[in-house]
This record gives structure tokens, C-alpha cells and sequence, in this order.
RNA sequence: GGGGGCGUGGUGUAGCGGCUAACAUGCGGCCCUGUCAAGGCCGAGAUCGCGGGUUCGAACCCCGUCGCUCCCGCCA
């Protein structure tokens, strides 16, 4: 017999069906049992009268909470049942795997256990509908992002993880035995991103882990994460990969309400705005005085770069005066900002590069970069890099590389802002940080 | 890496110098019941993270250690 779901037992009245799915719970009484299975699309109410088969009421009363079952019976419409008026008269049950009893914690129960302790039984707090529903959207944003890119001929690209070199400072890099010498996880695609356009692919975009060995404890960092990035050629300044970046994303947003700002409303209680284009952008110098004015005092060493507090205060600003979710923070100090950041203008101080806050919470940095071997080399210089394991990276520029710019986005990030999650160990399949390897 | 907080039955909490360590939920048993956040009764389950110290006496105070958590640094 062919599955049934749930979500489509309205339409099989009268009918014997397949169900395939959870005991959520079992109601075991005298003369019936009230077994509520839940399968991916919902909860249904699966009823047997135990004098029909007392064998069978004995094999059922043994059945554990969260055992995978599955039961065929007739669907008959029944106004006193709570869930939908609709009851499934049990014919067989078959337990396709005995949950062992008791459970490390009940995904249903009214307190859930502390986040940690979820973690190191994931695959029982992935059971609970808003992480289900949380994957699907997650599916749905990155579908989305591929149908804008494709609409706008980008290329995918699949750069290689392993490394023989940072591509930035170093610190943060994770270090492992490649035969008889050391390679490391890569923590940006970024060399290999403006390398395809060195290659003349023009556009191009990648989703893929990023490793990044910093030992910080937030809610917003991780050891491993996946990184949306996108290039593209053929730019004047950061501003036309601002102007992409709004619309890519207000595409993405209007797909996601169109197909689950219901249930994201029902589940997550969050009102997913489409936002407006274009999003305000306010250069560096300028957001510096807007907090002063504003009484916030950034932390004397931070030089032209903003804490989280102030990245904060930037996005309550723009709240209230464009009442705007998102913003642009432009024109960086080359101080705070990576060597290949393109400068604003020859031998200025700023340059053509921005941060995209959502929320508050930093999601995006993006540029355009330097794509004159000379002055790159020159940017590498002053930063006190060595230009020897970075030098297959500057002779990208030397044979016709057209301008260029892209950014990165951290897609764990972009879930958080989007269903208002407080924590990013909650927008990932599966967190790894310092001291979470497991599972 | 720096600073603050926390660590008590499976889980979530209470207790903060004298307790046979309490409550909820879950678990086991019995009773009732077309149930539906089911209800009632009974029961099992914690040497209070670990190590040391102070004290007549420590879950409670002190030191160390580990883990978690929050903030900062770093960033996506």
C-alpha cells in the first residue's frame, strides 16, 4: 500500500491508508487506545477499539513514545477529535523501530533542556517541528539564491577546502598533516573567488564550508560554517555589488514570505518584511559621529571600526529614521580592513568596502578589490605580509583581470536574522565550536 | 584569549552552614476513563561536576580544576 501523509488525510475519507511516522504519544486506556503519530506534514489521532484484538492492544501497549511506526486503518471523519475532526481506525501496526524507553529527553515535553544538552542529542530536538520547518526554509534561501543567480548568469563554483597557504593573516587557520608537509582548511574561498575572474567568468558564486580557528565563545561564531560568497567582474566601485547584494537579498526574502511567512508567523512568530531597496548605507566616518551624537562611546583602540554594541546601536538608528531592518556600513579604514580591499581613491586612507548589518548582527563584508598587481603588492607590503606565499595570488592581476568586487555571507547568520534566533547553534544543522566536536 | 555567572534525581528548577535534600516533568505499578496539555493513588530515581581546604558539622564558605553560559576581543 502506498504512503498516505498526514496533511492529506482529509482527502481519503472512507478510505484504508498507509501512515508512516512517530509515536508522539499513546493515550492507552481500557477499551481504546489513542495512538497521535506525527509525521512530517502533522499530527493525526490513530484509534483502536482494544475488545476488536486484544493481541494487538497488548503489542500496542508496549510501543515507546517516539517509536517509528507504522500503522494502516480507515480514515473516518470524527467531529470530537481534536486534531482536525479526523481519526484513523487502526487495521495493523507495525513497529519499525522500538524507541528505547526512557528517552534522553521528550522533544514534545512542556521545558526543553538547556541548548547544550539539545546539541549532544541533536537528532531528537531536530524532531520538533520548528527545526524542521527551519531546514526547509533554509532549503528554500538558498534555492532562491541560486534562481537570482542563474537569472543573472552567474557560474557556480566548487574551490578547494585544502590549502597550502592563508589567504590573510594566518592566525585562524587550521593546520593538518598533508603527507610529508602541513595544509590547512581554507577560511574563505576569497583568492580562488577572484581567481574565476582573472579567468573571465565574470560571475560567479559558491556555497561552502569556511573554517575559522578562532576560539570564540558567542552565539554568532563557529569553528566551521557555510559561506555563501559571490564575485563579480566589470564593477566601478562597491557600490554595484551593494546594489546586487539588496536585491538578491529582497528577492530571497519576498520567496521565503510567499511560501512560509504563514507558517514561519505560526511556528517562529516572526513577521518576514521584504525589504525595501535600497538599503540605507552610511559611511564609517559618518556612523562614528551618529553614535557619538547618539551618547555611545566606542571603545578608544577600536580606530574607525565599530564593537557589536555600536554595530547595534547603528541598526536601532536606522530603525527608527528609515525604519529599515538592514544597512550598509561603507567606506571602511584601510586600517580594519583586509590588504586586497580597493581604496576609496589612490592612497587613501578608506576604502571602497562595506559591512551589510541585519538586525544588528553583522552578516556580510564585501569590497571591491585591488586588481592592480602593483598596488595590491604594495597594500600586501604595508600590512606586513610576506609577498612569497602570496604571490600566485597577485599574479592573478598581471594578464588582464577586469575590476572586480564580491562578498561574503554567513549563511547560519542570515537564518538567525531571518527567523529572529538568538543563538547560531540553533540555525545549524550541527554546531562546531572550540569545544564542540561532537556529534 | 580576557571578565562575569552557573554546575543539585533522566530533564527543568528550589534549597545557599545543622535535611531522612524539595518541587515539576519524565520513568515503573495500580485505579478510572472516547482520550485529546487526560485524571487519581503508589513507587523507584541525586553521596548536590571533580579535587583539596575551613568547620563539631558543607549542596551551602574558601582555593584549584573541568564543563557550560553570558559579555568583550575576532569575525561571517
Amino acid at each position: 500500500m502506498e504512503r498516505t501523509y498526514v496533511g492529506d488525510l482529509k482527502e481519503n475519507i472512507g478510505k484504508t491508508v498507509k501512515l508512516e511516522g512517530w509515536l508522539q504519544t499513546l493515550r492507552d486506556q481500557k477499551k481504546m487506545q489513542f495512538l497521535i503519530l506525527r509525521d512530517p506534514t502533522g499530527l493525526a489521532q490513530v484509534a483502536n477499539f482494544k475488545p476488536n484484538d486484544e493481541e494487538l492492544a497488548a503489542r500496542i501497549s508496549q510501543v515507546n513514545p517516539e517509536s517509528a511506526i507504522i500503522v494502516t486503518g480507515k480514515v473516518v471523519e470524527n467531529p470530537v477529535v481534536k486534531l482536525g475532526g479526523i481519526e484513523v481506525q487502526l487495521e495493523t501496526l507495525t513497529v519499525d523501530n522500538l524507541a528505547e524507553s526512557p528517552l534522553p529527553f521528550d522533544p514534545f515535553g512542556e521545558t526543553l533542556p538547556m541548548l547544550d544538552y539539545r546539541l549532544d542529542w541533536r537528532y531528537m530536538d531536530l524532531r520538533r517541528p520548528i527545526n524542521s520547518l527551519l531546514f526547509k526554509v533554509e532549503t528554500l534561501v538558498q534555492q532562491a539564491m541560486r534562481e537570482y543567480w542563474s537569472q543573472k548568469h552567474f557560474v557556480e563554483m566548487h574551490s578547494p577546502k585544502l590549502t597550502s597557504s592563508p589567504s590573510e593573516s594566518g592566525a585562524e587557520l587550521f593546520s593538518l598533516d598533508y603527507f610529508d608537509r602541513k595544509a590547512y582548511l581554507t577560511q574563505s574561498p576569497q583568492f580562488y573567488k577572484q581567481m574565476a575572474m582573472a579567468a573571465g567568468f565574470e560571475r560567479i558564486f559558491e556555497i561552502g564550508p569556511v573554517f575559522r580557528a578562532d576560539p570564540s565563545f558567542t552565539a554568532r561564531h563557529m569553528t566551521e560554517f557555510t559561506g555563501v560568497d559571490v564575485e563579480i567582474s566589470w564593477i566601478d566601485s562597491h557600490e554595484d555589488v551593494m546594489e546586487f547584494q539588496e536585491r538578491w537579498l529582497q528577492y530571497v526574502y519576498q520567496r521565503v514570505k510567499d511560501e512560509y511567512g504563514d507558517e514561519i508567523k505560526e511556528i517562529f512568530g516572526v513577521d518576514i518584511v521584504v525589504p525595501e531597496v535600497p538599503f540605507p548605507r552610511i559611511p564609517m566616518a559618518e556612523a562614528v559621529r551618529i553614535l557619538k551624537e547618539r551618547g555611545y562611546t566606542i571603545p578608544a583602540e577600536k580606530k574607525g571600526d565599530l564593537d557589536p554594541g555600536g554595530e547595534r546601536e547603528i541598526a536601532a538608528y536606522v530603525k527608527e529614521k528609515f525604519n529599515h531592518d538592514f544597512v550598509f556600513l561603507t567606506d571602511w579604514p584601510a586600517t580594519v580592513r583586509p590588504f586586497y580591499h580597493m581604496r576609496l581613491a589612490p592612497d587613501s586612507p578608506l576604502t571602497r568596502s562595506y559591512d551589510l548589518i541585519a538586525n544588528g548582527l553583522e552578516i556580510t563584508t564585501g569590497a571591491q578589490r585591488e586588481h592592480r598587481a602593483d598596488i595590491l603588492a604594495k597594500q600586501a607590503l604595508e600590512k606586513g605580509l610576506h609577498l612569497e606565499p602570496i604571490q600566485y595570488y597577485i599574479d592573478f592581476f598581471r594578464y588582464g583581470c577586469p575590476s572586480h568586487g564580491g562578498f561574503g555571507l554567513g549563511l547560519a547568520r542570515l537564518m538567525m536574522v531571518l527567523l529572529n534566533l538568538n543563538n547560531i547553534r540553533e540555525s545549524v544543522y550541527i554546531f562546531r565550536g572550540p569545544t564542540r566536536l561532537n556529534p
